[in-house]
Order: structure tokens, then sequence, then C-alpha cells
DNA sequence: CTGATAAGTCAGCAT
DNA sequence: ATGCTGACTTATCAG
């Protein structure tokens, strides 16, 4: 998931002021040192010591809390969206799946038929080979 | 797809200060009375002619047509999701209906295999009785 | 708090 | 200009 972090980078660079002022929430970082992959991979106790060592005040704490938070979200997006598409690869595999086995299914099923014609047709000509040489045929044996 | 328009206005409504500020390039206004529904469903000739008639200068007009866009753009951010869950619908009901089919199509199969055997047998009970019965067959008869 | 997801915004592509 | 969609942000809900 790490390439995920990228694209809005790509963004920011090419966007101008009035966008930028959008993202403003994001954009005053007090640690430059802290790059935003360290930022959502270190944990939130990690976070507070190297926070409260370096001095900064209440109010650039929770800027960098909210900042957290929402690379965090940045990532979840992503792999909802991963998701979801992963999931409708496995439905359309699933279903492409099925229709082999139904081609199949449906194969089998007209070999079956055939193989039942044959039969009859066998059953028919050895009851007309008794009849054309006068063999009675016991009645339960008849029946076609 | 009227009902897509609501949701934000009431965000707007309980949101914080802060929050506001985000929406900025939405908030000014020039035209109080143009409704946001108005504004997104009226033709550009139109807006055009109802800005001027306003003397509305250069930078309010290119505000509402930022804000034109954007209501549009909702719209079709909703569409855009509607569409995907529409879309997934019809894979999963494709799915259970070829399921079904295939349900259907196994128990046809099992059936066909049982007339198979009911025919081995009564041929096999015939070739019997000529056998009892010291009858000679023809051989390409005899085959079972 | 963490993770997931719906809705909204914007960029970028296609028509 | 219009419509669509990927990525991102925010609000919100569940755990």
């Amino acid at each position: 998931m790490d390439q995920l972090h990228q694209s809005r980078s790509l963004n920011l660079k090419q966007s101008t002021m009035v966008t930028e002022d959008l993202y403003a929430p994001l954009s005053p970082c007090p640690i430059p040192d802290i790059s935003d992959d360290e930022l959502v991979s270190i944990s939130v106790r990690d976070l507070n010591r190297t926070l409260k060592m370096r001095g900064l005040n209440r109010e650039e704490i929770v800027r960098m809390k909210q900042r957290r938070r929402t690379l965090k979200n940045r990532g979840y997006a992503a792999s909802c969206r991963i998701k979801r598409i992963e999931q409708k690869d496995v439905l359309e595999t699933e279903k492409s799946h099925e229709w082999t086995e139904l081609e199949q299914m449906h194969e089998e099923n007209e070999q079956c038929s055939r193989e039942i014609e044959n039969w009859k047709k066998k059953y028919a000509a050895l009851l007309q080979f008794a009849a054309h040489n006068d063999i009675p045929i016991p009645q339960e044996l008849e029946t076609c």
C-alpha cells in the first residue's frame, strides 16, 4: 500500500494557489523532517513522544494528529477502492466459471439423450426381430 | 436525481466555522435568489443572460460558473456511485440465475442417467429371455 | 482510536 | 460545455 500516498502529492505540485488553500489543514507541518510515510506508520505512543520531545505546542500537536488521521484515511480510501475492484473481479470470475460448467453440462446432456435414443432403437430392433420370427414375448418385456 | 443535492446542504448546517471555510468556493453566492436547483438546471445561455441582466462583474460570473460546475459534479458523482451499485446487482443477479440453471440441468442429467440404466436393464432382460428359450439372436443385436 | 464507507470536491480525460 | 471516474477529504458509523 506504499504507492497509494503518491498521487495527491503530484496533484499538489500542479495545483494553483486557490486549490492549495483547500489543503490548508494538511499543509502547515511543524516538523518538516517527519515525512508523511513516517507519520502514518509510527505508533501513537512514539508519535506523542516525538512531538513532546520537540516542544510543539498544543495547536501544533493537534494539527499533526489531524494530519496523521487524514493520511491514514487516504490509505483507507485506497483500500476501499481496491477491495471494490477485487470483489467485482471475483464476481466476474465466478460467473464465467459457472458459464463454462453450464456449457459442459449441456454437452453431457446431449450425449445422454443420444444414448437413450440409441437404446430405444436397439430395443425396437429386438422386438421387431421377434415379431418377424413369430416369437412370443412376455407382456412385461413388450413395452416400448 | 433531484434528492442528490440535499445532503451537502444538511452537512453545511451542522458544520463548524472551520469546516465551513473549506466550502468557501461554493459559499459566496452573488445571487441569493437563484437556488442550487435552478443553477444546475437552467441552460448555459439562460444563465449567461440572467447573470448579465443582473450586472454581475467578471469575478462574480466566474464564481457562479464554478459553482454550477461543482453542483453538476456532485450529481455526476452520485450517478457514478449508483451505476456502480447497479452493475454489481446485475452481476449478482446473473450469477444466481446461472446457479439456478446449473441446478436444474444437474437434475435433468440425473434423470437422463436413470433412464439409460432402465433401458440397459430392459435390453438385458430381453436377451436373457432369448437365452432361456434357446432363441438365437442375430449378432448385431447381441451387443450389450 | 482504527478501519471502512458514503458523499462531496477536484483533476483529467473523452466527447 | 458536459459527463464520467480515480483519488482525496470529511463525516460518520462500527468495533
